[in-house]
RNA sequence: GGCCCCGUGGCGGAAUUGGUAGACGCAACGGACUUAAAAUCCGUAGUUCCGAAAGGAACGUGCCCGUUCGAGUCGGGCCGGGGCCA
């Protein structure tokens, strides 16, 4: 029998599929739904091997789900907005909608060739206006609902080139392009409101039981819920200032006030002192990363005012500006407490500040405690605060609360560190905001008739500036509400917004209105949803932020998108690098006897960690290279094999062959088996050889089943290698070979389906496998009559004995007894105990 | 610094969730087939020690301690690696 040519087949089943449209979405009343959902990719150009191992595991699971009787969902679609097109442009002189569209085509090709059970009918690309169009009308229905509004914000603005710049657009402090020192500008922007939802957006985490706990608890530290205190200090200028704090029981410890350089309060004041304006740019020019403020050197400068303790009016407090000190969290300003708090301890130490412990850890003297270098925040007896003495932290809090409140100098808030989402981004590759800019009106919505708002087809790039803000006509229109001369918003939506809800357009890509309501009712939410760790945060909350918003505006009555959620590890291969120090690529260097050498010259080489693959470190192996070597199956079965699928994989040429082995290991199993009687034909009662290949058989069904359910892919793999070899070395023919062959073409199917379509038809089969149901296990042949039992003596393993499944308490004792390993060890001496575990274990205590 | 996750053969990793540690794969070694190689097939294999051999013994899941008849698995404390938040 001739080799399995993986090339031809694999071509040849593509077409078969796409011929019969076998994977169109089916939508059979009677069958329960499956919505199977990888995340989609950025059309950059070409495949790479993460999506490889991210749309295999995507497609086990809605083959596996196809074949147990789901309707299942698996569609494909392009988020296709965004920077690099916008480089393209620029540097290449080519259209950015042109060079989207040929990279899509490219790429749709390079997934074609892995076989993947997509609905290729329901593919969209958001930069297509058909989808963009929907979501311009999302933005004025939340615009409706209160979930957008416009305010002052912040900006990485480049000088030279005259143009905002996204924040990794910005190293090192200096615009990529132009190298010019970025500056802070503020703009007048639009967000959305995220934190109308904070509270349910983190509660709703303790639903998410199919999430990894990792991902749920980096959304709920990114949440960042704190409970504190609002309330004012009476500043020396007769005004009250108001500062947030979690910690208001240390309000005795207090040593100065802080402001952030961004409070209107130090605006006011730097406005008439030239001194503290420089010292605010100078904090401005840290930049807006909280890491990077956090790390710098605590600086401050003294208002000269001073602030009245709110339990003493004769106690005052110095007023500063603090470098440390976020506008964005809660008031922009604080109280500061040096020994309970580390960066106003760093920022005391410095201006020789008083610190003064008043929470004494359990077993400290209160007059003897001192906090060195590290302030102290653990729990404590308060101390050196009059009313509060001898209070735990909670009642002190408490206590401080209710005094505050009842002098009507503050409240109890709860703050969180999620901020509401600025969508505004001056780029003319996105989807345009539907805004329009009356001289009279004001800001106006577009009319819902009159979207798409679509980009113009001629922007041109080498302008200063933002390029649609730089078309000579695009941004005139007329005004909605007077019909005046008007111009448009020339900002365009954050390419996040895309992804928060192309999973419920995928439900109906033909709707009229954003989503099509029965059809989001039926599909969503996602049954399982894959992609990578680094959208544990954004991306996931953006979307649940987008459900909800949609739910209030009345498209959806579902409260989260992702049922199950699964996060993949990265593809990782060995780096390496020429004497000089250059990266080289796994082809440019061969290797002998474990070491590497310069394919051709033969001068040696060395081999670096293994790392995730990089263009940067050229340990890059392209999917359409091994794929036109040893076909998609090889592949898939790759990323599937040996390694769990949340962890990182090593790419290894060795492992790519033994896959390919595999596959004609199968072949020849199947093509060679002989005398095999036809489809269908019963099977008689069997003993011996022929009865423990049956329970092989239904063991791997039973295995492999819930293996794929649980998404372990790399055991699921291991089982059918145990079943092939034993299918190998069963001397069985006939009906019950006939059977195994068949099981293990099954069971293969979701992972390598074209090779299973191959050995289908091998044994005769006329349907595709893609259309065949998965097996069922025979439980009387999972279980088998005997057991094999383990004898221990005081612990320790000293031989096996086999007995009747179920076997008597007195049967099982009787033959441990019996075996001269237990005499052995005994020694004579007399059992004191003995502990037996039905069908598994006999433990004799001497 | 806080919180979380992970440490098992030469390597990737299994282990019925407290019950025979090392399944399955890679690499390795021995053999068969072959003029030879590739491919394929059969076999060996945690470590150390005893034995000519059959076989046997001790040790063994990062380290220490504990709970238990029994610990890779549970608890405490270290060491090392990674992640998130600071």
């Amino acid at each position: 029998m001739a080799r399995y040519n993986a090339k031809d087949s694999e071509k040849r089943w593509q077409q078969a599929w796409d011929g019969a449209s076998t994977f169109l979405t089916p939508t059979d009343a009677t069958r329960p739904k499956c919505y199977v959902l990888e995340m989609f990719p950025y059309p950059s150009g070409r495949i790479h091997i993460g999506h490889v191992r991210n749309y295999t595991m995507g497609d086990v699971i809605a083959r596996f789900k196809r074949a147990q009787g789901f309707n299942v969902l698996h569609p494909m679609g392009w988020d296709a907005f965004g920077l690099p097109a916008e480089n393209a442009a620029r540097e290449k002189g080519v259209n950015p909608r042109d060079w989207t569209y040929a990279n899509i085509a490219a790429m749709r090709d390079q997934l074609k060739l892995m076989g993947l059970s997509i609905d290729w009918s329901r593919e969209f690309a958001t930069c297509d206006p058909a989808y963009y169009r929907h979501q311009q009308k999302l933005f004025l229905d939340f615009y409706k609902e209160g979930l957008v509004y416009r305010s002052e914000a912040d900006v990485n603005w480049d000088p030279v080139d005259q143009t905002v710049l996204a924040n990794e657009q910005v190293i090192d402090g200096k615009g990529w392009r132009s190298g010019a020192p970025v500056e802070r500008r503020k703009l007048s922007q639009w967000f959305f409101k995220i934190t109308a939802f904070s509270d349910d957006l983190l509660t709703a985490l303790d639903t998410l039981d199919r999430w990894p706990e990792k991902v749920r608890l980096m959304q709920k530290n990114w949440i960042g819920r704190s409970e504190g205190m609002r309330f004012s200090f009476a500043l020396s200028n007769g005004r009250d200032l108001e500062v947030f704090s979690t910690r208001p029981d240390t309000l005795f410890g207090a040593s100065f006030v802080a402001l952030s350089p961004d409070h209107p309060l130090t605006e006011e004041l730097a406005a008439k002192d030239p001194k503290m304006a420089a010292f605010v740019a100078e904090c401005r020019r840290v930049g807006t990363a909280e890491e990077a403020i956090e790390k710098a050197e605590k600086l401050g400068y003294d208002t000269g005012l001073t602030a009245a303790h709110p339990f003493d009016a004769n106690w005052k407090l110095p007023v500063v500006v603090a470098n440390f000190v976020l506008m964005g969290y809660g008031t922009g300003a604080i109280f500061g407490c040096p020994a309970h708090d580390q960066r106003d301890l760093e920022f005391a130490r410095k201006y020789k500040l008083a610190v003064l412990p008043v929470v004494i850890p359990e077993g400290a003297d209160p007059k003897t405690f001192e906090v060195g270098d590290e302030a102290y925040v653990g729990p404590g007896r308060l101390a050196n605060s009059r009313f509060l003495d001898g209070m735990s932290v909670e009642d002190a809090k408490d206590e401080v609360a209710k005094r505050l409140e009842a002098a009507g100098r503050g409240t109890r808030t709860v703050n969180y560190r999620l901020r509401d989402w600025l969508v505004s981004r001056q780029r003319p590759w996105g989807c345009p905001i539907p805004m329009i800019h009356c001289a009279k009106c004001g800001v106006v919505p577009a009319k819902a008739s009159d979207l798409p708002i679509k980009l113009p087809d001629d922007i041109a790039f080498n302008v200063k500036g933002n390029p649609l803000a730089a078309h000579p006509t695009w941004k005139h229109t007329s005004c909605p509400r007077c019909g005046g001369e008007a111009v448009r918003d020339t900002d365009t939506l954050d390419t996040f917004v895309d992804s928060s809800w192309y999973f419920a357009r995928f439900c109906d890509t033909t709707a009229a209105d954003p989503v099509d309501r029965a059809a989001v009712d039926y599909w969503l939410p996602v049954d399982q949803y894959i992609g990578g760790i680094e959208h544990a945060i954004l991306h996931l909350l953006y979307a649940r932020f987008f459900v909800r918003a949609m739910k209030q505006a009345g498209y959806v009555k579902l409260d989260e998108p992702f049922a199950g959620l699964f996060t993949q590890g990265m593809v990782c291969h060995e780096t390496y690098k020429d004497k000089s120090g250059a990266w080289l690529a796994p082809d440019e260097v061969e290797k002998r006897d474990g070491k590497v050498f310069l394919k051709g010259s033969g001068e040696p080489a060395t081999i670096g960690p293994s790392e995730k693959m990089s263009k940067s470190k050229k340990n890059v192996v392209a999917p359409e290279t091994i794929i036109d070597i040893f076909g998609a199956d090889t592949i898939r079965w790759f990323m599937l094999s040996d390694t769990p699928p949340e962890r990182d994989i090593e790419w290894t040429d060795e492992g790519a062959d033994s896959c390919w082995k595999f596959v004609q290991r199968i072949w020849r199993l199947v093509s060679e088996a002989e005398g095999l009687p036809p489809p269908g034909a019963a099977i008689a009662a069997v003993d011996g050889a022929a009865l423990e290949l049956r329970r092989a058989t239904h063991r791997a069904i039973a295995a492999v089943t819930e293996d794929l359910a649980s998404l372990r892919f790399n055991r699921a793999v291991a089982q059918i290698y145990a079943f092939a070899n034993a299918i190998s070395g069963a001397d069985v023919p006939g009906a019950v070979r006939r059977e195994a062959l068949e099981t293990l073409v099954l069971l293969i199917g979701p992972m390598m389906p074209h090779l299973a379509e191959s050995c289908w038809e091998a044994l005769g089969h006329r349907q595709f496998v893609a259309n065949t149901s998965w097996p069922v296990s025979d439980a009387a042949l999972t279980a088998s009559d005997t057991v094999t039992i383990a004898v221990q003596v005081n612990g320790k393993l000293r031989g096996t004995i086999e007995v009747a499944k179920d076997a008597d308490k007195a049967v099982v004792e009787t033959a441990a007894f019996a075996l001269d390993t237990v005499a052995r060890a005994l020694d004579g001496k007399a059992p004191r105990k003995v502990i037996v575990v039905p069908n598994r274990i006999v433990n004799i205590v001497a």
